[in-house]
DNA sequence: GTCTATATTGTGATAGAC
DNA sequence: GTCTATCACAATATAGAC
């Protein structure tokens, strides 16, 4: 069974809260298993109690930010004159409001088998209509916009770059016809 | 002065050589001082002779790649009818040949005053000419290219995902008019 | 649900002899 | 240019008492 999404108890939640917050404060270095604990005024090994591992708890804030994303799409895209230039403000805005927690996302493979059934389809299938219908052309949308953000993250373009500038010559190439 | 290439010598040559085939082989955790010391019969406090530390070392491996691309670049270029499409080739082509250098390379700010001078504009220049000289619409398929390797490195796209399919759709959007 | 104590494993880096 | 010995530090995780 895909999508067995966990069930977490207040007391887990309480601590996937305060990793996430430790997370965008101090970065990837932050999150330990101590300093969550610390974080709650308990030790270490106390927090094995609630989740199973590291793992399974970087999984919850993927999911997390996951959702956040495809609400923001959902809202953004109704009724909007231009959802492609919407939903590229909203993703941008995430990944600049949420730089660490965007990363975690992002840079490994989807742990697919213990997300939420669906999720992952939830912000693709609003991208593909803004686009005009064509998977390939979202699938392109979508690496420009995660090239994007990847970049400005990492501060790759050079000093001068106009971001904005960029964007808009990405986003007025991939606009579907009106 | 920025672009201070610190020489390196013959024997820190050989370092930075292990290094690669280490992190290509075992991937960023196989990229220790002890296993490249390893690799070249030595034990790890010797490389302090050679490299000033693991720093200057993942300098020196970014540097070799950015070479790598440029020179790629140029040469697919020289006299092609759509140059475009050449780059997005070659570099499609240098991601997946070395994951492990690219990640290293682009998950992280360029380390600019450590690297030989111009080495960052060479590549830039024959992408703005591919794209007809507008700067924007080259950062655009700087994103574009850098998002969809990525994300293929990282598994991003559903299993059925046509990739080739979804790079031609952003390239005939991003190719400059006849 | 929390604690202490501990296992296990790793890292980069330096001092100083040869 | 290499060695041995070692520092200083950090991490995830488990066992077992309370």
């Amino acid at each position: 069974m895909a999508g067995s999404a966990s069930a977490l108890t207040p007391r887990a939640r309480e601590v996937v809260g305060i990793a996430r917050v430790l997370l965008e404060r101090e970065g990837p270095s932050g999150l330990s298993m101590r300093a969550i604990a610390a974080g709650l005024g308990i030790k270490a090994p106390s927090l094995y109690k609630h989740v199973a591992d590291k793992g399974a708890l970087e999984v919850a804030l993927i999911a997390a930010g996951l959702e956040e994303i495809a609400e923001a799409f959902e809202s953004a895209t109704a009724g909007a004159a231009d959802p492609l230039s919407a939903i590229a403000r909203e993703y941008r805005r995430f990944a600049l409001a949420h730089p660490h927690l965007y990363r975690l996302m992002m840079d490994r493979p989807l742990p697919r088998e213990q997300l939420p059934a669906g999720l992952e389809d939830r912000a693709g299938s609003v991208l593909v209509a803004a686009v005009g219908g064509d998977p390939d052309r979202a699938r392109a949308a979508f690496a420009l916009a995660h090239g994007m953000v990847s970049l400005e993250l990492n501060d790759r373009f050079p000093p001068g770059a106009d971001i904005g500038a960029a964007w808009e010559a990405g986003l007025a190439a991939l606009r579907p016809p009106v």
